[in-house]
DNA sequence: ATCCTTGCAAATGATTTGCAAGAGT
DNA sequence: ACTCTTGCAAATCATTTGCAAGGAT
């Protein structure tokens, strides 16, 4: 737990018990959405308000602390900010994996007149589970 | 206008004014959300309402007529389905640009477990006209 | 003639807001 | 103590549904 709490306040996030949380259901289940983990912080603090979960993961997303991964025909995803890596998406049961990804091995037409922040990689399909 | 009239027959739609309305706003467009699209058409259609044009957005998207992009914090945009390429987003203006992508170049860690369908690639940063 | 589509209104679902009480530093 | 966060209720915004009338083949 000192570990969340570290992690808010080095993003400069009061560290409080439902963000704590909300951190240690993310690091457990790696990809998730609102309503799903909705429910699980339910369990953990059963008072705990849908406007909070929103306010917190705004906020936490603004303190670039979680980021979030657009799926197509699903719930927008949150995961824990990690280094850089692509995204595998089961289009069946909607699960999302971690896939390691080197981004420099990308080749495509560089334009100067882009600023470059980000790049997101996401390959859809059918996973293991499902066929 | 025989045009769009014929994408929708070959997808298995009927051609109705509205539909091929919608596909020359997005064609004109390239890339669209929701809100804006209903603003565009009502101008075409004065009556026609929202939940014929999410009925209608629904039906293309099934019968591959469209494509679905999702961007992170921006509402979906919709694109007539083209053949594949990569999409630059811009995070201040929100503007989707297509990119000429060569799916071939994309080195990742082959996984036989995962059958793979599709593959998205976005690049996210600050256009042009942004700058 | 038949079946699909439209437009409307209402229902549902998702996200945001304002505010008073409580928690974190 | 001070400021930020929480929980609640209500407001707003987004999407979906059912149904009767109209349109496409």
């Amino acid at each position: 737990m000192k570990n969340f709490d570290m992690m808010l306040r080095e993003h400069d996030l009061k560290a409080t018990k439902q963000r704590i949380g909300i951190l240690s259901i993310m690091q457990d289940k790696g990809h998730i959405n609102i309503e799903d983990l909705y429910g699980k912080i339910k369990t953990l603090f059963p008072s705990i308000s849908l406007a909070t979960l929103y306010k917190n993961m705004h906020l936490m997303l603004k303190n670039n602390l979680l980021t979030e991964v657009s799926v197509k025909n699903s719930k927008t995803l949150y995961e824990i900010t990690k280094d850089s890596h692509a995204h595998m998406h089961c289009e069946n049961c909607g699960e999302v994996y971690d896939v390691d990804f080197n981004f420099e091995n990308l080749i495509y037409p560089k334009d100067d007149s882009f600023e470059l922040k980000d790049t997101q990689v996401i390959f859809s399909g059918i996973c293991k589970n499902c066929k």
